[in-house]
DNA sequence: TTTACTTCTGTACCCGAGTACGGAGTCAAG
DNA sequence: CTTGACTCCGTACTCGGGTACAGAAGTAAA
């Protein structure tokens, strides 16, 4: 286990992929700290905050939000279990309803494409006036 | 066929269900017409752009942005079938992408949530130390 | 006609997740 | 010891899709 107390900023984005910009866009998130510039000179980073950024960089993949990445972090740090995982479980809930939104969407997008196919043309595309109806009551409100 | 001249824009935006500033953002978007002020008096909608509103917002729902319903609306007045089923197309794969994404990133999850189900407590969940390792090849990178 | 709502217009602000930039200061190589 | 790259810091800007607000003018009902 190295301690390395070694990373610049630099470093550290590209040990991470992410801009410089973005760390320190994180650390003004409070997402990451932002380490002491000893000495008057530049500021070092260690391998426990390139771990916490690549934390960070991963649960965005899964689609949390920063904001909710601060709180698992911190859950995280109390070792809190329980709500760490239901706010995973509400994750995929949320997931499962933007991919219900996304599938319906397709189904009548497919449905218009196959209607502009078969017709002839110079006169406007289905898709577009299907548009102008009545798209099946509606869908995909929010609330 | 009424060619009603008789909406303000308040009427309008309740026909179609925005706000009324979200009318005047499309006016300035260019997505729908200003009409003109006649004798200094308040300005007055007709039924097609009531149509055209509704149009924006049901092309808004099946995932089109801002910009390409603008390209749509403009296929549409030439009736460029061609280019507009195009567009569709080429929405419904971007579709399937964002489906395919999301529905890694559920995967994922749901796997993690199980994992931190059989574990005994105070010590961190699983899920949370599966983002600090390697979750499976680094999915969902951009490009 | 007065009161109370709308409308009109311009401008500024919101969110989330960054990116860009300018002028310092610091650091390593030659 | 200078040169060039990197860092620090603050501030401002980007995008997409709106929302908010102030002050003036139009309009409808009592």
């Amino acid at each position: 286990m190295k301690k390395s107390l070694s990373l610049t900023v630099g470093e550290l984005a590209k040990a991470t992929g992410v801009h410089v910009e973005t760390v320190r866009y994180y650390q003004r998130r409070g997402l990451l700290a932002t380490p002491e510039r000893r000495y008057g000179t530049i500021r070092r980073y260690t391998d426990a905050d390139r771990d916490r950024l690549r934390f960070i960089r991963r649960a965005q993949r899964l689609g949390f939000t920063l904001e909710e990445i601060a709180q698992l972090l911190a859950l995280d740090a109390l070792r809190d279990r329980e709500r760490a995982r239901a706010l995973a479980e509400s994750k995929v809930a949320d997931l499962d309803a933007r991919i219900a939104d996304l599938r319906a969407m397709r189904r009548v997008l497919v449905e218009r494409i196959a209607h502009c196919v078969h017709g002839q043309s110079s006169e406007p595309c289905p898709i577009l006036d299907a548009f102008r109806g009545d798209v099946r009551g509606e869908p995909l409100e929010e609330g």
